[in-house]
DNA sequence: GCCAAAAACTAATAAGCGTTAGTTTTGTGG
DNA sequence: CCACAAAACTAACGCTTATTAGTTTTTGGC
């Protein structure tokens, strides 16, 4: 019978920061931020909820963090893209299979991103929403520069933008059912689905 | 200087109930079900809150409401569409333009049962999910259909099935930046993305 | 094996929640 | 104009929440 607990950085890999941040975007994944309490994600390692406070600072902390986390990972990827000389077509391409391996990879903190944003508190909320809308314009560019190329269909681009990243939210769904379908089915039939309804398939 | 509110039905149109639930579609939607409190509720119609159960049961029942709702709205819908006698193409496209119609006219009521339904109470979530499954059921059958006909590409029917719905959710994003992009275009253009995405362009 | 530091614990607090009870006011039909 | 139902009010309850304070245990380097 044991009566205190052990440090949980030995038992997993990792900081004891790392795994409360991994087993909190869990958490806040699968029941929603606000209804995770404190001593439910304590209880998700076995210790008591006022001991979490020796690794965190609070609870919208572990939210700043997993958000912004992935909000950086999304920005480096597109400004490597555009430096790169590629068709818009092809950059259109690896913009939507990036969007899917990730929402696979870190299917956790990619859902509660896009899920719990609303509840960042007060300096973040805006921040987070500024850099949205800064990638959101990135990706308008690149559709608007192959539509004048005549590589894609003539479409307002911040619908195709508007499509094509609710879409790929379509993942979140997959990861509940999967129905027997792989990642690499999912990762090309939803790419072709949402390349194809752009194409200029009539030529030039 | 009034010491006591007159009743809250004079004022607008149609019943206490119906007041009450369009403004709970409203608050639940732009702060989340959970961080909107009753009290909150109430002094958006300048009422005190034990006064709201006068009119209604409970918090959750409001959510259940607008769930099922929106929920009964759309197995309306497809139930009607299964019976008509057309290609399937039409079919997907009606089925496209009616998600982007009723995510524009029901705004808050669509918009909160997609993102509260995991704070369902205990039998109705259950029903909720099932609801949802038969639906996407529905729609793969429609999907499958056409895939059989030849009228659109091979593709898996669930991936289809997961884009669709989800990239209509675009609409969400739209609604709150529209960017002088018109509710008709807006339709036409996604629904032109997702419909040609899916079609056979190769002929038979 | 000791000793600081790290990290667990227990206890408690203040705030906020949905909701109930009991009372008073308001509005309406006879 | 009065009585009765509808609907507002005030007060409060019981519960849960994140977080703090203070204490004890564990751990790792010497």
């Amino acid at each position: 019978m044991w009566k205190r607990m052990s440090k949980i950085s030995v038992n997993g890999k990792g900081s004891s920061k790392e795994i409360i941040a991994s087993k909190a975007a869990m958490l806040f994944r699968s029941r929603g931020y606000n209804s995770c309490t404190m001593r439910q994600l304590a209880e998700s390692m076995d210790i008591e909820a006022p001991s979490l406070y020796n690794h965190i600072g609070s609870k919208a902390e572990l939210l700043v963090n997993i958000c912004f986390s992935v909000a950086d990972e999304f920005n480096r990827h597109i400004e490597e893209l555009e430096l790169l000389k590629l068709p818009g077509i092809e950059k259109i391409e690896n913009l939507i299979r990036f969007h899917i391996r990730i929402m696979i990879r870190r299917h956790n903190e990619v859902y509660v991103s896009n899920h719990e944003w609303k509840q960042l508190p007060d300096p973040y909320l805006a921040q987070f929403l500024q850099q949205r809308r800064v990638y959101e314009n990135k990706m308008v560019q690149i559709i608007r520069t192959a539509i004048r190329k005549k590589e894609i269909k003539p479409i307002e681009p911040y619908i195709a933008v508007l499509t094509i990243l609710s879409a790929v939210r379509g993942v979140e769904t997959w990861q509940r059912h999967k129905k027997g379908i792989t990642p690499g089915k999912l990762e090309d039939d939803m790419t072709q689905h949402l390349l194809n309804g752009l194409i200029n398939s009539h030529g030039h």
